[in-house]
DNA sequence: AGATATTGATAGCTAAAAGCTATTAATGGG
DNA sequence: CCCATTAATAGCTTTTAGCTATCAATATCT
């Protein structure tokens, strides 16, 4: 591409030196190098950008104007390398990273506050959906990883992260709130479940339980967040069925809201990070893979007795 | 200069296309060169732009930072191609033209109006000196050319413009603001002359007229400018003496203020076009200098029927 | 004024970079 | 499971950039 960033360079070196031999100098080239080099870009250009005497190098008033645009490009370039150069750490300086709803609300900020205080440049942007969806955006290229259920699809590579357990709520006053500790499935037998809507894995889970349990998944509250589930719960219209991440973590904050883990090994939910086969990041999932699995021993460590 | 400008250009091409077949198609260059510049690209800086699958090209989170970057470099190359393309008018499109302090105020307004009708793009820069500054600046390369009085420096060509007649003015009172039609310099014997300071070729053509009128410049009021010493004239302290360009702009202007020619072949002053020989401009120069003769001559036949 | 030293341009050659064709490797679709 | 598509690699050719040696112009110093 015409003129080059050599010959650019070389115009500016000259200009500021006012002389061909000290530029060539201190680019350490030839002269002659040099003065082919900026005898092609006035050529090319079409216009004088030096009057030479034998003497000195003087800009003409068109060289003037050039100068300060030849400066720019410089300029860009190096801002370009710079910023090669400084996106050397996790994933450059940006991932865009698609997690399931209880993650984003109540894991993400523990796990990026501790990524912060690793990689300080990181700027983490999260979206959240079902597996499915941030799946079809991760082979699609919008988002750079996954936190979500586990899945088969080719070319996706994925690494367990945690399991979280399933636990249950209702209403104060039914007779499963009266008690504390693990929850039996024939506990729940005739009683309605209020799960997630379909789509998420957990609706998928729940489903299954219900099954197991002699009971059902309520078809009148399938709730689009866990929120509106526990609410729906504690009015009395189903038990809640909510993963540890959320339920743990409402429990925590208030000690009147009675969860119980539902005791049965299929009452579980495995979390994985997933990402292109074809990442040149390998390396870099594999770090953050066990930064995300510190933040979930941390948020365990920060719970209180009762749920340990 | 690496990056090089050409590898820039086919990254820009690649995310654009997302495939390196396409970009290199309509960039004219076979798929593998275009991916050997990406490749040596991608090793030279450190990163990773794009990551490959064999059915699409995606960018990296980095890439996409670096892909800002280098939309800005190629814009701004685009710009100084086309600051090249545009400064084929005369001297690229600015000028620095240093002037006498006549020329300065009553002659550069008009030739400067025409310049612009003929040539729109170009930007005039006036500063105004003595002949001895404004060469001195020329061959710095500070200014580039000069409206003067002749010299003879080495290295700087010239072409005669026009010569100036230089006219008196006195007080009212004055007997020879009693009369009007040029006077001999007879009539100026014993009058103290007032000039320019000196520094000024003027100065010293009056100085040499001073002693053919069997007279004298005055030492007392040597001005500073052409209008402090038709002030001191006015007031009796002398003749002034001053250039066409000058005494007629005013004399026009005011059909009260007397101004007479000097009947004298030495009374005159030689305005001449000076630029460094090693200009590249030589053309430009040419065609200026017929401009400001044309201008000139257009000053002459605005006033009035009595300077004819 | 003439010798000398300095500076940029030119010539001719060498080295490096960029390009091309042919081929291979990977992979998604029929 | 084969075929079509796409990017990477190999090997060679062309183009570009660079170097040394030399020339031309000219300013400076006797």
């Amino acid at each position: 591409m015409r003129p080059t960033l050599r010959q650019i360079e070389y115009f500016v070196a000259v200009a500021e030196f006012g002389a061909f031999g000290a530029a060539a100098n201190a680019l350490a080239v030839s002269q002659p190098s040099l003065s082919k080099q900026l005898a092609s870009m006035e050529e090319e250009l079409g216009i004088v950008l030096f009057e030479r005497t034998s003497r000195r190098v003087t800009l003409t008033p068109i060289g003037k104007k050039m100068l300060q645009r030849a400066r720019t490009i410089l300029q860009d370039v190096t801002e370009f390398k710079a910023a090669a150069r400084g996106s050397v750490g996790l994933f450059g300086d940006r991932l865009t990273i698609g997690v399931l709803p209880s993650v984003g609300a109540y894991f993400m900020p523990i796990a990026s506050k501790r990524l912060h205080v690793r990689f300080p440049n990181l700027r983490l942007v999260v979206r959240e959906g079902t597996t499915a969806q941030l799946l079809e955006m991760l082979i699609d290229g919008r988002i750079d990883t996954v936190i979500g259920t586990p899945t088969n699809e080719p070319n996706i590579e994925s690494v367990s992260l945690f399991t979280e357990t399933l636990w249950v709520c209702a209403a104060s006053d039914d007779p499963l709130s009266a008690q504390s500790g693990p929850v039996a499935l024939t506990e729940l037998a005739d009683r309605p479940l209020l799960a997630l809507s379909s789509g998420f894995t957990l609706h998928d889970i729940v489903e299954d339980l219900a099954v197991k349990a002699n009971t059902f998944v309520s078809r009148d509250y399938q709730g689009a967040s866990l929120d509106a589930i526990r609410q729906m719960a504690v009015m009395g219209a189903g038990v809640a069925v909510l993963p540890s991440l959320y339920a743990l973590a409402e429990a925590v904050r208030d000690p009147d809201f009675v969860v119980r883990r539902i005791d049965h090994p299929e009452a579980r939910h495995d979390i994985a990070l997933h990402w292109r086969r074809s990442t040149p990041h390998k390396d870099d999932f594999q770090q953050l893979v066990e930064h995300l699995i510190a933040a979930k021993q941390e948020i365990r460590e920060a719970r209180g007795e009762r749920f340990k």
